[in-house]
DNA sequence: GCACAGGTAGATT
DNA sequence: AATCTACCTGTG
């Protein structure tokens, strides 16, 4: 194993110094959360200190959130980003860009049809300021392999022993101590995963979606270029290729396709959103094909962004008021 | 012990 | 075309 210790500093040894996240808007702590940890990505864990720790590709990084924005301008920015030292120049392009900075995510809400919509508008003000990541492709194709009948923590457990036992090492969080769960490691891109017996994946509490991912690997591997190609056509070819991969479903695309593309159109159907529009939107009993249908059309072009303010909503409050 | 979990694929009706 | 079911396994 290379030797991955960082410089030390007195402070923060081996980090680089808290920045201001710019270009990214106002958001509160839960917002935040939601953003970084609802169910969009699986490699972000909360630290001491309202801390989040994130990774995606060779990225590292440290998010806080440092409290209320004053009244007018020159505006505070309340989030800030820190990271490994040496990786700090790269992740400033990096992070950005994985938290969609490139685009306006306040416009692209108030283009949903919320002012006919009131429990859109209920969604958006609950969860102002929400925003859509663009995760890696291949890795967001991996999560939601594993996303299958799970909850999020045990997704990201799963993600947490691909990464541990098959990744390369990245960094060592802490010099002072040199166990092996004190290295933060890569995911395995697909064609490491590739050359993984598919009872090796199991082991990493996989279950049947090892089948898939160990056949979706194969896959990739026999037709070099087939996902970078996928994510750079059109939606509907995009999707129709997507599903063609073992273990991936509609569902399951869609969700690549929003979260690891950018599509704001694709709009997944999951047992969240049956349960939202059946108790909001009285479409009770509806199978998921119709309310995919009924979300593109009411939702419109951008019926992936309100999906994501139903999901948190629906997540946040339908167990108390059922 | 047993239902349930960001589903999908294959069989059956 | 719509409706069942098996599929792994940790969690409550």
């Amino acid at each position: 194993m290379p030797d991955l210790t960082l410089p030390q500093s007195a402070s923060d040894p081996g980090w680089s110094d808290w920045q201001p996240l710019k270009g990214i808007p106002a958001m509160t702590a839960a917002v935040l959360a939601e953003t970084l940890d609802g169910g969009q990505a699986f490699r972000w864990s909360p630290q001491p200190g309202d801390i989040w720790l994130g990774q995606w590709a060779d990225h590292v990084v440290r998010v806080r959130h440092v409290g209320a924005r004053s009244a007018g301008p020159p505006s505070v920015h309340v989030l800030e980003w820190s990271a490994p030292a040496f990786l700090a120049a790269r992740v400033a392009t990096a992070l950005p860009a994985y938290l969609g900075a490139d685009r306006d995510f306040a416009a692209l809400t108030d283009a949903l049809p919320w002012r006919s919509d009131p429990h859109l508008a209920r969604c958006i003000e609950e969860f102002r300021g929400l925003r859509i990541l663009r995760q890696p492709f291949g890795e967001t194709l991996l999560g939601f392999l594993c996303s299958a009948t799970k909850q999020i923590v045990q997704i990201k457990q799963m993600m947490a022993l691909l990464g541990s036992r098959h990744g390369t090492p990245l960094v060592a969080l802490s010099t002072l101590d040199s166990q092996p769960s004190n290295f933060v490691h890569r995911l395995p891109t697909w064609p490491e995963l590739a050359a993984i017996p598919e009872t090796t994946l199991r082991a990493c509490q996989l279950g049947f979606r090892a089948k898939f991912i160990h056949e979706t690997a194969r896959f990739l591997e026999n037709n070099p270029g087939w996902l970078e190609e996928t994510e750079i056509l059109p939606y509907a070819v995009a999707k129709e290729r997507l599903c063609s991969l073992p273990g991936v479903g509609e569902k399951i695309a869609d969700c690549v396709l929003l979260f690891g593309a950018g599509r704001l159109e694709a709009f997944p159907v999951d047992t969240w959103i049956l349960k939202a529009l059946a108790r909001r939107y009285g479409l009770d009993d509806w199978k998921p094909a119709h309310v995919a249908h009924f979300g593109r059309t009411h939702f419109g072009p951008l019926a992936g962004l309100a999906q994501q303010y139903l999901f948190s909503y629906e997540r946040k409050f339908s167990l108390r008021e059922s």
